[in-house]
DNA sequence: ATTATCTATAGATCTATAGATAATGC
DNA sequence: ATTATCTATAGATCTATAGATAATGC
C-alpha cells in the first residue's frame, strides 16, 4: 500500500521526472486553484488563471497535469485528504465514555466550519469528474461518514447508546455527516441565527436527545455548552 | 401581487408581445433544458443545444431570454414552484394529530424521491446564477423549509410535541428538509441499503424517537412503516 | 544530454446578434 | 405593418500543444 498521499497524487501522470518537484508543484497548483474554484466555480476559471496564480506558465501547468479536470481531481483530493486528518485527530482528542458521540460531533462540526467553502466546492463541483475520479471522491465521503460510524458503534457495543441497530447507527452516521455539512450549505440562513457553537449546542440536543432520552435521562435536556 | 406564477415569469424580459405565447416557449425551453442540465449540467450544454431541444432555433432562443443564465433561472424557479406546489399538497394530505408530522416527513420525503434530479442540479448549479436571481432561489428554499416547520409548530401549539422552543422548531424544519436531500445526493449509498420507503421509516424512527420519547413512549420505538 | 520551463498559437468552440424571411392581422 | 422566426456569423474565448529556450548534471 504505501503512503496514501503518494498513491493519491500518482494516479494523475506528469511529464516530469523529479518526484519531489512534482509534489511541490502541484502542491501550488492546488492551493492556487482551490481559491479560484471557490470564487469563480471550475469551469469559470481558466487554466491561464490557474497557472499564472500557481507562478508560471500555462505549459509548465501543462507539464504536471494532462488536463483542467486533472487540477480539479487534485483539489478535491487535497481538500478530503485534510478533512480526513482533522477529522480523525479530533475523533483522538474527543473524550470517551457516554460523552464521546457530543465530543466527536463538536470536532466534527468544526472542521466543517474551518472548510465550509471547500466542502460546498465539493458538492458543487464533483459532478465535473470524469467517473472513474468522480468514484473516488464519493469514496472519499463514505470514509469520513466511516470515522463518525465507527465511534457510534464502538459506544453502542459498550452499552451507552441502547436501542440502535446497526443500520439505524450506519444511518445515523450519514445524518450527522450531512447535518455538518448543512452549516456549510445554509450558512447564509443558519448564521444569522446561530453561532457555530450555538448550532453545535442545538444540533447535538436534537441528534443526542433521542439516544439519552432512550438511556434513561428523560426530560433532561442535553447541556447547551 | 397577482398569481406568484405570472409574477415569476415577468421578472426575465422578452422581445415577444403575446404573452399566452411566452409561456408556452418558456415551457418548452425548461423542459428541454432541465434535462440537458440535469445530463451535462449547465456550463457543458449550449444555447444550440438548448434551442433545438426546444424545437426552435437559436436566435428565437434569445427573443424569449436574455442570456444563457436566463434559462438557468426559468429552470431553477419552475422547479421550486414544482416543489412547493407538491409538499403543499402532501402537507394537506396528511393526518393531523399527532402523527401528522410522520405523514409530511412521508410527504416530503417522496417529493425528494421523485425530483431527486432537480433538487442535485440546484444544488449544483445554483452558484452560477447572477446574485440578485440566486438570492431568489435561496429564499424558495426558506418556503420550503417553512412549510415543515408551521407544521411542527402546529403540533408544538397543541401540545403534541412538548420539549421544543422556537429555535429547535426552526432547526428541526431545517434537518428534516435537508434529510429529504441527503437522499438525492447520496443516493448511491443509501441506495445500495434502503428503498424509499425504507429510508422514510428508518429518518422517521430517527427523528421522531426523540420527540415521541420525550413525549411518554420512552423504549417504544416508532412502527416501522 | 537531460530536464524543466516558456512563448506563441492552432484549432475548436460558444454566445449573442444583425439582418433576412415568413406569418398574421388590418 | 407588425410580430415571430430563422440563417449566418462576428467576436471573443479557452484548452492544449509544438517548438524554442534556459538550467542542470555528466
Amino acid at each position: 500500500m504505501g503512503d496514501p498521499q503518494v498513491e493519491r497524487t500518482t494516479r494523475v501522470p506528469t511529464q516530469v521526472k523529479n518526484q519531489g518537484l512534482v509534489a511541490r508543484r502541484r502542491r501550488q497548483i492546488i492551493d492556487a486553484a482551490v481559491h479560484l474554484f471557490v470564487d469563480q466555480g471550475f469551469h469559470k476559471t481558466t487554466t491561464r488563471q490557474i497557472a499564472q496564480a500557481a507562478g508560471f506558465s500555462t505549459g509548465t501547468l501543462y507539464e504536471y497535469v494532462a488536463s483542467k479536470e486533472d487540477v480539479l481531481y487534485l483539489v478535491c483530493d487535497a481538500i478530503h485528504a485534510e478533512m480526513e486528518r482533522s477529522i480523525a485527530e479530533g475523533v483522538a482528542r474527543a473524550a470517551g465514555g457516554r460523552e464521546a458521540l457530543a465530543g466527536v460531533i463538536r470536532e466534527y462540526f468544526l472542521v466543517c466550519d474551518r472548510m465550509s467553502d471547500h466542502i460546498l466546492l465539493i458538492y458543487q463541483e464533483a459532478k465535473s469528474l470524469p467517473p472513474e475520479w468522480r468514484k473516488n471522491v464519493l469514496a472519499n465521503e463514505v470514509r469520513v461518514t466511516n470515522l463518525i460510524q465507527n465511534v457510534i458503534a464502538r459506544l453502542s457495543q459498550n452499552g451507552d447508546l441502547p436501542g440502535l441497530d446497526a443500520s439505524a447507527i450506519q444511518l445515523l452516521a450519514h445524518n450527522i455527516t450531512v447535518l455538518g455539512h448543512m452549516w456549510t450549505f445554509r450558512r447564509w440562513f443558519l448564521g444569522k441565527h446561530y453561532s457555530i457553537d450555538q448550532y453545535i449546542a442545538r444540533q447535538t440536543a436534537l441528534i443526542m436527545g433521542d439516544l439519552i432520552a432512550r438511556n434513561g435521562n428523560r426530560g433532561e435536556p442535553w447541556p447547551s455548552k
